[in-house]
This record gives structure tokens, sequence and C-alpha cells, in this order.
DNA sequence: GTTAGCACTCTGGCGGAGAGAGTGCTAACC
DNA sequence: GGTTAGCACTCTCTCCGCCAGAGTGCTAAC
């Protein structure tokens, strides 16, 4: 293959057929051949004209065949720039953004169903893998910090972030402690620390624990030990894959041995959230195609992600997977509205926001 | 195929060339030859015999040929004779059990941790899809109840039940209440519905309201609003599915369609529950094989679970699902011994539990 | 510059041949 | 009478050649 064409060199009929070919590629899945678009496409040119650009578009790395006589199918190139100057950036259809704030809505949601519902929402209106990246508990804003005696030594640790993350956690004691002196130390820890991420209160405590160690009573003392398990949670981001069964659709996942290529790539959520994460820097819609990286061209596969986050502070990305031949002119903006409304809604989740609608 | 003939008058020889043509299918996954159980079976008899005895084994509904010409693969009724009385039920390896009950100590989980680990375990060891039927919340017991102020009017609602499944929710109240007296509703409604399931407690808090309507005062009008939403929690169980990757690397989901008939049935939670559930009653270890419902049946697949439970309460089913060509021998104790040590999970998990060690 | 025409190439389906596997039956053997 | 060797038969699977169809590249004419 010639190095890439520069792409503004291309002419006016080279670009519409360019787009002809990648077009019906999307909605056909197969090698489009000249006399398609000759047929179909706009410029009334004869499948022999076609041929010429197309063997010129081969030479310049924007086309490939399969074999000599195939038709032709575009390259990551192609799919590029259509995404960057060919594609026409419809706006999502109301009806679907409708349907995504309604399920998006706040509520009496978490932010882990947030999370789910979001994968879902990708997966579902995109028919590809949903993926978003959720954010490392570490990171997120203290809300509040609740103990609750549940056997003897045994104590609950709650933990609620300002963006509605929820954690859950026992532990155990070195002794038992009644509960009003839970609800004494609950309330002295939300009150300090609320406002600050984990990982800051972690440190905090650690340097408190350090400078005072000679002159602390029992009740600081027991208030650093339970402070320092329950606020030690998840340093690393989670994910929430949805909708790979829409793979199983694909006629390009036709034989078993790519699926399960496939299935492998996605049950791999460390690599998943690197890949993603690649996305976090910059904002707007990221698109990762073929080449792009090592996961995408063993598999042959395309991932669109954008950052979401609260304010300036980015949380994590959410995106989708599929093969390379999928509709970008629809996934984008859908991928961009559903990173603006989840981000709206973590911002909203417990700001107090006084004027959401009563239920 | 003729009626099943009665298995007690199969000879001894009968029954050891049928259990060997079953254990030799379970390994290779091929159609059995008269040839292979004549070499590698311990009764030295030649390929003809062994044709003869094959050949009535196939008429009484104990074998099939996939095409005359081809080996024979055990029927349904040849797994469940098998299992009924030919199978040398092996304990679980010693190193297998450790193995289990290491991952599935209570430690710092929850219900839902262990419900994922028990899952998770079930397809590790088995090599097929591990299954969990989670108990409906509203009939676990009750262990406390705590509300915590996150935002305006917003409150979380977190409850505990015996068994370590923790709930959280997030209710909006009519007004705004102060912390103190979320407390104070907290100490109230745990130390009165202790012990009791959530669908009793709801069951009993209709009851006061209807009854107690014309004194009740504010406080106990808001406590009964919290407690309303706060335990109205899932009627109906969950489902956690591990493993169905492992289906992909199997002999006999070579062609993508069974794939995705597959994942459909595994992604159809209401259905397995439903399936699941018919090994609730009576205990112990069953096992549904192609014909004995409409799902295996049609999926050629095989379903091996037991139901869990704390004392003579059950709570929930747990088991493995795969291509009825799975190893019994193993996998049936693996189950019964996972159904026990996650009973026993349960029912430590908030009881106290003042002999364990600590960590 | 465009296009009709034509030779060329590659795929995919079809059918026949042949090897291989395994059976069922029969007749001989112990 | 049970057991087994031998053999014919059947069915699958694979390889191969053939052919139609699709699509291309090139050339020559418009």
């Amino acid at each position: 293959m010639a190095d890439l064409k520069d792409y503004t060199r291309l002419t006016a009929r080279d670009r519409e057929i360019l787009k002809d070919v990648i077009l019906t590629y999307i909605l056909s899945a197969e090698p489009v051949s000249s006399r398609s678009v000759s047929k179909h496409g706009k410029l009334g040119l004869s499948a022999a004209s076609i041929r010429n650009v197309m063997a010129d578009l081969e030479e310049w790395g924007y086309l490939m065949q399969p074999h000599t006589s195939a038709g032709r199918v575009p390259t990551a190139a192609a799919y590029h720039l259509f995404i960057q100057s060919m594609m026409e950036t419809r706006t999502l259809p109301v009806k679907e953004r409708r349907y995504i704030q309604d399920n998006l809505k706040v509520g009496s949601a978490d932010g882990d169903d947030l999370m789910e519902t979001a994968s879902h929402l990708l997966s579902e209106l995109s028919s590809q893998v949903g993926i978003v990246v959720t954010p490392a508990m570490g990171e997120t804003v203290l809300k509040a910090v609740d103990f609750v005696p549940v056997a003897g030594r045994k104590v609950l640790c709650v933990v609620v972030s300002s963006t509605g993350f929820i954690d859950n956690k026992v532990i155990e004691t070195e002794e038992e402690i009644p509960r009003e002196e839970l609800v004494r130390i609950s309330n002295y820890l939300t009150e300090s620390f609320a406002g600050q991420t984990l990982r800051e209160i972690r440190e905090r405590l650690l340097r408190m624990m350090v400078e005072e160690k000679a002159q602390m009573d029992r009740v600081l003392a027991l208030t650093i030990e339970l402070a320092r398990h329950g606020f030690s949670v998840g340093e690393s981001p989670g994910v929430v894959v949805d909708g790979t069964s829409t793979l199983l659709h694909k006629p390009e996942l036709s034989d078993v041995q790519r699926v399960r290529r496939m299935f492998e790539a996605f049950a791999d959520k460390a690599r998943l959230v690197k890949i993603l994460n690649q996305c976090l820097q910059g904002g707007g819609v990221r698109v990762l195609i073929g080449e792009d990286c090592e996961l995408t061209s063993e598999l042959e596969f395309s991932v669109v992600a954008t950052p979401y986050g609260v304010g300036d502070r980015p949380l994590g990305t959410l995106g989708i997977a599929g093969p390379s031949r999928m509709d970008y002119e629809k996934i984008i903006p859908l991928v961009c509205f559903l990173g603006e409304t989840l981000s709206r809604a973590l911002a909203e989740t417990f700001s107090g926001d006084p004027d959401r609608d009563r239920r």
C-alpha cells in the first residue's frame, strides 16, 4: 500500500465515491462493487469510471480488496476521513434523547445504577457493546459516611459520594463499639471530611495518626481505626460492559474463533480501562479504529468513547465498541449525548437539586 | 425408539459397556465405537460382541447413533442411569475444598459478594456456566436498618439482612428530616423489627397504618413513611451468571447459531430462575438433562443444581449449566459442596460468630 | 475525460471419487 | 450358546475438478 495520500488532494468526485463505498459497506457488510456505486450513486458515472477512481483510492490507502475480483472495503484511514470531514453530524433524534433522559433520571438510583443504565443504553441504542469505566472510588468526593453495628465486633461502613456512589463494607473492629458511639463517630467524620476525595482523606488521616499519636484518646483512636478501614476503598476503576451478545448477530463474527477472541478481549477489564482512558484527555468524542491501538487492530475493532465527569473533574469514560463497520453518523452523537447526560445526572445526584420535579 | 428398558434388567456386562461409552464420550465429545470400547474396556471382549450389546442398548433407549456407521452417543436416559447407579461419587479433592472455603470466607464480604464469588467458583471449577439464584430481598430477615441524610430531602436507606445482604436505596421524603431524628428512627425500627422478614415487616406496617391512623403523631408518621419506602425492596430474586464464555470452548458449540441461542437463554433471567427453582424442593442435588424440561431439551443442555439456605429456610438455588456431556462425577459433588459452604457462610455472616479466627 | 467491451481472476457451489470409520450380519469356532 | 472373524454395506468427510457468477483491469473507441 502506498503512503496515505493527503486527503485534501482528493477531488470532489473521489470523495463522493469513497463516501458512497463507506456508506454502502456499513449497511451491507459486503465488499462494494464499482457497479453498485455506479447504479446507486448520484453522479451518473459508469462502472468503468468508478473503477478507475476506486483503483486510485486503493492505491492511496483508503480502500482494499479482500481478493482480486472482489469489491472493495474501506480501510481504517477511510473511516477516519469519513468521520473527520465527510460525515453529516446528525443530532440524535428527539425520541432517543427523551428515552435516554428518562432512563438516566436520578430519582432513587445510586451511582452504580446509573453506570449500568448508561452501559445498557449505549448498547441498546447502538447495537454494539456498551462500555462504561466507573470512577475509582478513591477519586470521588465524600458526601457522608455512616457506621452501623451489625453483629458483635462487625460494623457496616457506608460511604456516600457526592456523585451518588455508595460503597458498603463490613469491617471488624478490635472491640465492640456501642451504637451511640458509632453515631457520634459517623457525624464527626462526615462533618470534618465531607467535600474531600477519599484519597485526600486517607492521606490526612495518616498524617493525623503520626502527629497526634501521643495524645490520642480512646475515642479518637477508634475513630481513626474505623475511618482508615472505611475509607480504604477501591483504588482502581471498574468497568461495566453490556450487550456483548449483540456481537453474535454481526456477520463479521460468523466463526466461533473470532467470537471467542472477542469475548476474551471484553473480559479483560484492566485492558479495557487502559484503552478507554486513552480518551480521557482532551474531552469530546474520540474514535479508535483498527491500527490505532493494539487491541482494536488485533480484532479489527473500533472504539468510540468520551469522558464524563462533574464540572471539569473527569470521573471516567464511556463508549461503545464493535466491528469497525459501524454507523458512525449515529453512534458518535449518541456517545456524545450520553456522556453529557450522565455527567449532568452525576452532578445533580446529591447536590440538593431543589428544582427537580417531584415524582 | 422402544420403551426404556427397566434398568434393573440390564446385565452387569450391559452396564459395564454403557458406563464405558458414557465415560469415553464425556472425555472425547465424539461418538464412541465398539472397537474403542473393546480395546480400552476391561472385559476383554471383541468389538463384535460389544456391538451386539450396543445394538441392544440402543434399542432400549440408552444409546443413539448420529447416523449409521457412526459410533454411539449416550441419551439423557443413559446419563440419568449413570448418575443414579453407576457413578462413583468421588468426594471433592481437598485442594478444591480448601480453595472454595478460602474464597467463600465471610470476612468483609457482603451477601452479594458471596453470590458472585460462588457463581464464579462454580464456573471456574467445572468449566461450565455457573448460576446462582439470589434470595428475593423481601424474604430475608432484617438485621438492621439505617437512614443517612444525603442532600435536601433525600435520604439514603440502608437495609441489612442477617444473612449479609445489603440494600441501598435513595428515597425522597416530604420534608427535610434532621439527622438526629433519622438516627432515632433507625434505632427504633431496628429494635422493633429485627428478626422478621422484610415482607412480614411491610405487612405489619400496613396494619399499623390502618389501625393507628387517627392517633399517629408526626414522628410516627415520618417513621412509617420512611419504613414503607425503605422496606419496599425487590420482590423477585436475582440471578448471577458467570462463565458463559467457557461455552465458546466446547466442541458441541462450534457454530455461531447454537452459541447465540445459548447466550439468549442465559440472558433470560426470569426463565433461569424458574428452572433453577424446580430444584428448590426436596434439597440435595438435582440434575435436569435434555428432555427433562423445555429449555434444556431445546438446547441439549443439562442443569445440576441444589438449594442453599440458612437452617431449614431455603434462600435460593445454585448450580451449573452446560452441554449434557459433562463430568457429572466431579460436578455433582462440587455443586453439593458449594451449596453447603455457601449456606454455612450465609448463616455465619452476621450471627456474631465469635469463634472465627481473627484475620 | 468517459465508457463499452473483453479477457482475466477469484470465489463458491456442486458432484463425483475415494478413503476411512463403523456397523450389521453370517458363519465358523470354542 | 456365547463369542468372534470376516465381509459387505453405509455414511461421512475430504479432495478435486468444473462451472457459473461476480468483479476487476485494460484497451480502444467515442
